[in-house]
DNA sequence: GGTGAAAACACTCTCAG
DNA sequence: CTGAGAGTGTTTTCACC
Protein backbone atom coordinates (compact mmCIF):
# COMPACT_ATOMS: atom_id res chain seq x y z
CA UNK A 1 0.00 0.00 0.00
CA UNK A 2 1.25 4.01 -0.71
CA UNK A 3 0.48 6.76 1.50
CA UNK A 4 0.01 10.07 0.27
CA UNK A 5 0.68 13.20 2.72
CA UNK A 6 -2.78 12.51 3.94
CA UNK A 7 -2.62 9.26 4.76
CA UNK A 8 0.53 9.94 6.61
CA UNK A 9 -1.20 13.02 8.78
CA UNK A 10 -4.08 10.49 9.19
CA UNK A 11 -2.16 8.22 11.03
CA UNK A 12 0.18 10.10 13.11
CA UNK A 13 -3.07 11.95 14.73
CA UNK A 14 -4.81 8.71 15.31
CA UNK A 15 -1.56 6.82 16.47
CA UNK A 16 -1.60 9.78 19.05
CA UNK A 17 -5.71 9.71 19.50
CA UNK A 18 -7.44 6.65 18.51
CA UNK A 19 -10.61 8.24 19.50
CA UNK A 20 -11.05 11.32 17.51
CA UNK A 21 -14.18 11.70 15.20
CA UNK A 22 -13.78 11.74 11.26
CA UNK A 23 -15.42 15.46 11.99
CA UNK A 24 -12.66 16.36 13.90
CA UNK A 25 -10.24 14.64 11.37
CA UNK A 26 -11.88 16.33 8.55
CA UNK A 27 -11.39 19.66 10.20
CA UNK A 28 -7.52 19.10 10.86
CA UNK A 29 -6.72 17.25 7.30
CA UNK A 30 -9.59 20.26 5.43
CA UNK A 31 -10.98 17.46 4.08
CA UNK A 32 -15.13 16.33 4.34
CA UNK A 33 -15.99 13.82 6.39
CA UNK A 34 -16.87 11.25 4.31
CA UNK A 35 -13.39 11.45 2.64
CA UNK A 36 -11.74 10.91 5.92
CA UNK A 37 -14.15 7.95 6.84
CA UNK A 38 -12.90 6.35 3.36
CA UNK A 39 -9.54 6.80 4.17
CA UNK A 40 -9.77 5.68 7.34
CA UNK A 41 -11.51 2.39 6.18
CA UNK A 42 -9.06 1.83 4.06
CA UNK A 43 -6.21 1.99 6.51
CA UNK A 44 -8.49 -0.35 8.71
CA UNK A 45 -9.26 -2.99 6.03
CA UNK A 46 -5.98 -3.11 4.94
CA UNK A 47 -4.58 -4.08 8.26
CA UNK A 48 -2.00 -1.12 8.49
CA UNK A 49 -3.88 -0.04 11.20
CA UNK A 50 -4.28 -2.97 13.00
CA UNK A 51 -6.45 -2.24 16.13
CA UNK A 52 -7.49 0.39 18.52
CA UNK A 53 -6.50 0.07 22.59
CA UNK A 54 -6.89 1.97 25.47
CA UNK A 55 -3.45 2.52 27.63
CA UNK A 56 -3.00 1.98 30.83
CA UNK A 57 -0.84 4.40 33.32
CA UNK A 58 1.62 1.37 34.80
CA UNK A 59 1.76 4.04 37.56
CA UNK A 60 -1.60 3.97 38.76
CA UNK A 61 -1.99 0.26 39.08
CA UNK A 62 1.08 -0.52 40.77
CA UNK A 63 2.93 -1.66 38.05
CA UNK A 64 6.20 0.69 38.01
CA UNK A 65 9.05 -1.07 37.92
CA UNK A 66 10.48 -1.93 34.41
CA UNK A 67 12.86 -4.68 33.71
CA UNK A 68 14.67 -5.44 30.27
CA UNK A 69 15.33 -9.12 30.76
CA UNK A 70 18.12 -10.74 28.63
CA UNK A 71 17.93 -14.82 28.73
CA UNK A 72 20.25 -17.20 27.38
CA UNK A 73 19.08 -20.72 26.15
CA UNK A 74 21.32 -23.80 26.89
CA UNK A 75 20.69 -25.32 23.73
CA UNK A 76 19.21 -23.67 20.35
CA UNK A 77 16.84 -27.15 19.79
CA UNK A 78 13.82 -26.14 17.93
CA UNK A 79 11.94 -28.11 20.78
CA UNK A 80 13.82 -26.41 23.08
CA UNK A 81 12.78 -22.81 21.69
CA UNK A 82 9.21 -23.73 20.69
CA UNK A 83 8.67 -24.92 24.67
CA UNK A 84 10.33 -22.01 26.11
CA UNK A 85 8.34 -19.31 23.84
CA UNK A 86 5.06 -21.17 24.59
CA UNK A 87 6.06 -20.72 28.24
CA UNK A 88 6.85 -16.66 28.09
CA UNK A 89 3.63 -16.52 26.26
CA UNK A 90 1.48 -17.33 29.45
CA UNK A 91 4.05 -15.20 31.52
CA UNK A 92 1.45 -12.07 32.21
CA UNK A 93 4.44 -10.17 34.08
CA UNK A 94 6.25 -10.63 30.85
CA UNK A 95 4.65 -7.96 27.77
CA UNK A 96 7.43 -7.58 25.48
CA UNK A 97 9.78 -10.75 24.28
CA UNK A 98 12.21 -10.65 21.18
CA UNK A 99 14.41 -13.75 19.93
CA UNK A 100 17.73 -11.40 19.09
CA UNK A 101 20.86 -12.05 17.68
CA UNK A 102 24.17 -11.47 19.12
CA UNK A 103 25.33 -12.29 23.43
CA UNK A 104 21.56 -13.21 24.27
CA UNK A 105 19.25 -15.04 22.98
CA UNK A 106 16.05 -13.50 24.11
CA UNK A 107 15.17 -9.86 25.60
CA UNK A 108 12.06 -9.58 27.84
CA UNK A 109 10.36 -6.57 28.98
CA UNK A 110 8.55 -7.17 32.15
CA UNK A 111 6.90 -5.26 34.25
CA UNK A 112 5.79 -5.84 38.02
CA UNK A 113 5.43 -3.36 41.22
CA UNK A 114 8.44 -3.29 42.74
CA UNK A 115 11.94 -4.81 43.77
CA UNK A 116 10.23 -7.59 45.66
CA UNK A 117 7.91 -8.22 42.76
CA UNK A 118 10.76 -8.70 40.44
CA UNK A 119 12.40 -11.04 42.71
CA UNK A 120 8.93 -13.25 43.36
CA UNK A 121 8.44 -13.45 39.62
CA UNK A 122 12.65 -14.27 38.92
CA UNK A 123 12.03 -17.05 41.29
CA UNK A 124 9.19 -18.30 40.86
CA UNK A 125 8.42 -18.33 37.69
CA UNK A 126 11.46 -17.12 35.21
CA UNK A 127 13.76 -19.14 36.32
CA UNK A 128 11.76 -22.56 36.85
CA UNK A 129 11.55 -22.49 32.71
CA UNK A 130 13.70 -25.06 31.39
CA UNK A 131 16.06 -24.90 29.03
CA UNK A 132 17.54 -21.07 30.65
CA UNK A 133 21.30 -21.08 30.99
CA UNK A 134 21.51 -17.60 32.25
CA UNK A 135 19.81 -14.25 33.10
CA UNK A 136 20.92 -10.62 32.89
CA UNK A 137 18.23 -8.23 34.28
CA UNK A 138 18.60 -4.28 33.50
CA UNK A 139 16.67 -2.52 35.82
CA UNK A 140 15.10 0.68 34.26
CA UNK A 141 16.12 4.34 36.32
CA UNK A 142 13.67 6.20 33.89
CA UNK A 143 11.52 5.98 30.83
CA UNK A 144 13.08 8.85 28.67
CA UNK A 145 10.50 7.63 25.54
CA UNK A 146 8.32 5.22 25.38
CA UNK A 147 5.74 5.87 22.62
CA UNK A 148 2.91 3.15 20.21
CA UNK A 149 4.13 5.71 17.58
CA UNK A 150 5.68 5.04 14.50
CA UNK A 151 6.72 8.25 12.32
CA UNK A 152 5.82 7.31 9.01
CA UNK B 1 -7.49 4.21 43.40
CA UNK B 2 -8.79 0.54 43.61
CA UNK B 3 -10.16 -1.65 41.58
CA UNK B 4 -12.86 -4.29 41.97
CA UNK B 5 -13.48 -7.77 39.74
CA UNK B 6 -15.78 -5.44 37.26
CA UNK B 7 -13.22 -2.77 37.01
CA UNK B 8 -10.41 -5.41 36.04
CA UNK B 9 -12.39 -6.97 33.38
CA UNK B 10 -13.51 -3.41 31.97
CA UNK B 11 -9.75 -2.69 31.89
CA UNK B 12 -9.14 -5.94 29.77
CA UNK B 13 -11.62 -5.32 27.57
CA UNK B 14 -10.53 -1.40 27.11
CA UNK B 15 -6.82 -3.21 26.58
CA UNK B 16 -7.74 -5.43 23.87
CA UNK B 17 -10.25 -3.03 21.71
CA UNK B 18 -10.35 0.68 22.58
CA UNK B 19 -13.73 1.38 20.22
CA UNK B 20 -16.21 -0.89 22.06
CA UNK B 21 -19.36 0.72 22.60
CA UNK B 22 -20.70 1.08 26.40
CA UNK B 23 -23.40 -1.15 24.93
CA UNK B 24 -20.79 -3.76 23.75
CA UNK B 25 -19.21 -3.56 27.18
CA UNK B 26 -22.44 -3.55 29.09
CA UNK B 27 -23.21 -7.00 27.92
CA UNK B 28 -20.26 -8.54 28.10
CA UNK B 29 -20.25 -7.47 32.00
CA UNK B 30 -23.92 -7.93 32.27
CA UNK B 31 -24.36 -4.50 33.56
CA UNK B 32 -26.44 -1.47 32.82
CA UNK B 33 -25.02 0.94 29.79
CA UNK B 34 -25.19 4.10 32.55
CA UNK B 35 -22.82 1.70 34.89
CA UNK B 36 -20.26 1.06 32.41
CA UNK B 37 -20.05 4.53 31.01
CA UNK B 38 -19.35 5.73 34.62
CA UNK B 39 -17.04 2.98 35.54
CA UNK B 40 -15.07 3.91 32.27
CA UNK B 41 -15.04 7.99 32.90
CA UNK B 42 -13.91 7.20 36.52
CA UNK B 43 -11.50 5.70 34.69
CA UNK B 44 -10.21 8.13 32.10
CA UNK B 45 -10.32 10.85 35.10
CA UNK B 46 -8.53 9.34 37.17
CA UNK B 47 -5.54 8.75 34.52
CA UNK B 48 -5.62 4.57 34.53
CA UNK B 49 -6.82 5.02 31.15
CA UNK B 50 -4.31 7.47 30.22
CA UNK B 51 -5.24 7.95 26.13
CA UNK B 52 -6.73 5.82 23.57
CA UNK B 53 -4.61 4.90 20.33
CA UNK B 54 -4.51 3.40 17.20
CA UNK B 55 -1.85 0.70 16.58
CA UNK B 56 -0.21 0.69 13.12
CA UNK B 57 1.28 -3.05 11.71
CA UNK B 58 5.15 -2.45 10.86
CA UNK B 59 5.37 -5.02 8.60
CA UNK B 60 2.69 -2.93 6.46
CA UNK B 61 4.72 0.34 6.17
CA UNK B 62 8.15 -0.66 5.77
CA UNK B 63 9.49 -0.53 8.98
CA UNK B 64 9.61 -4.25 10.06
CA UNK B 65 13.28 -4.65 11.48
CA UNK B 66 13.46 -3.94 14.96
CA UNK B 67 16.83 -3.26 16.54
CA UNK B 68 17.51 -3.36 20.47
CA UNK B 69 20.38 -1.11 21.25
CA UNK B 70 22.62 -0.98 24.17
CA UNK B 71 24.31 1.91 24.82
CA UNK B 72 26.78 3.26 26.70
CA UNK B 73 27.71 7.07 27.76
CA UNK B 74 31.63 8.32 28.05
CA UNK B 75 30.71 10.39 31.32
CA UNK B 76 27.59 10.60 33.85
CA UNK B 77 27.61 13.79 34.30
CA UNK B 78 24.26 16.17 34.33
CA UNK B 79 24.95 18.15 31.51
CA UNK B 80 25.95 14.99 29.31
CA UNK B 81 23.02 12.62 30.59
CA UNK B 82 20.26 15.95 29.73
CA UNK B 83 22.23 16.49 26.60
CA UNK B 84 21.55 12.80 25.15
CA UNK B 85 17.97 12.41 26.23
CA UNK B 86 17.27 15.50 24.58
CA UNK B 87 18.79 14.23 21.49
CA UNK B 88 17.28 10.93 21.66
CA UNK B 89 13.86 12.30 21.40
CA UNK B 90 14.30 14.01 18.36
CA UNK B 91 14.97 10.37 16.80
CA UNK B 92 11.86 9.07 15.05
CA UNK B 93 13.07 5.76 14.61
CA UNK B 94 14.01 5.20 18.30
CA UNK B 95 10.23 4.65 20.06
CA UNK B 96 11.59 3.40 23.20
CA UNK B 97 14.73 4.51 25.36
CA UNK B 98 15.27 3.52 28.82
CA UNK B 99 17.89 4.68 31.25
CA UNK B 100 19.05 1.40 32.95
CA UNK B 101 21.11 -0.15 35.35
CA UNK B 102 23.91 -2.85 34.58
CA UNK B 103 26.74 -3.25 31.74
CA UNK B 104 24.92 -0.32 29.59
CA UNK B 105 23.30 2.86 30.26
CA UNK B 106 20.88 2.85 28.19
CA UNK B 107 18.14 0.19 25.81
CA UNK B 108 16.66 1.72 23.10
CA UNK B 109 13.99 -0.13 20.77
CA UNK B 110 14.60 1.31 16.95
CA UNK B 111 12.25 -0.15 14.29
CA UNK B 112 13.74 0.74 10.76
CA UNK B 113 13.02 -0.18 7.18
CA UNK B 114 15.88 -3.05 6.83
CA UNK B 115 19.76 -3.42 7.86
CA UNK B 116 20.31 -1.17 5.32
CA UNK B 117 18.88 1.61 7.03
CA UNK B 118 19.80 0.63 10.42
CA UNK B 119 23.11 1.21 8.95
CA UNK B 120 22.50 4.61 7.74
CA UNK B 121 20.98 5.64 11.35
CA UNK B 122 23.53 4.34 12.93
CA UNK B 123 26.23 5.95 10.74
CA UNK B 124 24.14 9.07 9.99
CA UNK B 125 22.58 9.68 13.68
CA UNK B 126 23.01 7.68 16.48
CA UNK B 127 26.70 7.34 16.74
CA UNK B 128 27.04 11.52 15.74
CA UNK B 129 25.28 11.89 19.32
CA UNK B 130 27.96 13.42 21.88
CA UNK B 131 29.30 11.58 24.32
CA UNK B 132 28.42 7.99 23.18
CA UNK B 133 30.84 5.64 24.20
CA UNK B 134 29.69 2.40 22.65
CA UNK B 135 26.90 0.59 21.25
CA UNK B 136 25.90 -2.84 20.86
CA UNK B 137 23.08 -3.74 18.62
CA UNK B 138 20.84 -6.80 19.31
CA UNK B 139 18.82 -7.53 15.81
CA UNK B 140 15.42 -8.95 16.49
CA UNK B 141 15.14 -12.26 14.69
CA UNK B 142 11.46 -13.00 15.60
CA UNK B 143 8.41 -11.16 18.15
CA UNK B 144 7.74 -14.20 20.39
CA UNK B 145 5.51 -11.63 22.50
CA UNK B 146 4.79 -8.01 21.94
CA UNK B 147 2.04 -6.34 23.52
CA UNK B 148 0.14 -3.09 25.23
CA UNK B 149 -1.54 -4.92 27.20
CA UNK B 150 -1.46 -5.11 31.45
CA UNK B 151 -3.01 -7.81 33.24
CA UNK B 152 -4.26 -6.37 35.88
C1' DG C 1 -23.16 0.65 44.57
C1' DG C 2 -26.87 -0.29 40.95
C1' DT C 3 -31.30 0.29 37.19
C1' DG C 4 -34.22 2.09 33.28
C1' DA C 5 -36.01 5.77 30.48
C1' DA C 6 -35.96 9.96 28.09
C1' DA C 7 -34.01 13.71 25.42
C1' DA C 8 -30.50 16.13 22.99
C1' DC C 9 -26.81 15.59 20.60
C1' DA C 10 -23.07 13.64 17.78
C1' DC C 11 -21.29 10.23 14.98
C1' DT C 12 -21.26 6.36 11.45
C1' DC C 13 -22.27 4.77 7.23
C1' DT C 14 -24.40 4.78 2.66
C1' DC C 15 -25.77 6.79 -1.51
C1' DA C 16 -26.48 9.96 -5.38
C1' DG C 17 -23.99 13.14 -7.78
C1' DC D 1 -14.25 13.93 -3.35
C1' DT D 2 -18.84 16.23 -1.62
C1' DG D 3 -23.30 16.87 0.84
C1' DA D 4 -27.40 15.03 2.81
C1' DG D 5 -30.11 11.59 5.20
C1' DA D 6 -31.24 7.48 8.07
C1' DG D 7 -29.80 4.82 11.67
C1' DT D 8 -27.24 4.22 15.72
C1' DG D 9 -24.50 5.27 19.82
C1' DT D 10 -23.23 8.77 23.36
C1' DT D 11 -23.93 11.64 27.10
C1' DT D 12 -26.54 13.51 30.72
C1' DT D 13 -30.18 13.81 33.93
C1' DC D 14 -33.69 11.88 36.41
C1' DA D 15 -36.45 8.97 39.65
C1' DC D 16 -35.82 4.94 41.85
C1' DC D 17 -34.06 0.37 44.09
Amino acid sequence: MSFDETDRKLLKFLQQDGKQTTKELSHKLNLSVTAVYERIKKLENSGVISKYVALVDRGKIERKFLVLCHVKLTQHKKEFVMQFEREIMDLHEVSECFHVSGDYDYILKICVKDMEDYRNFMLSKLTTLQHIASTHSSFTISEVKNTTEIVI
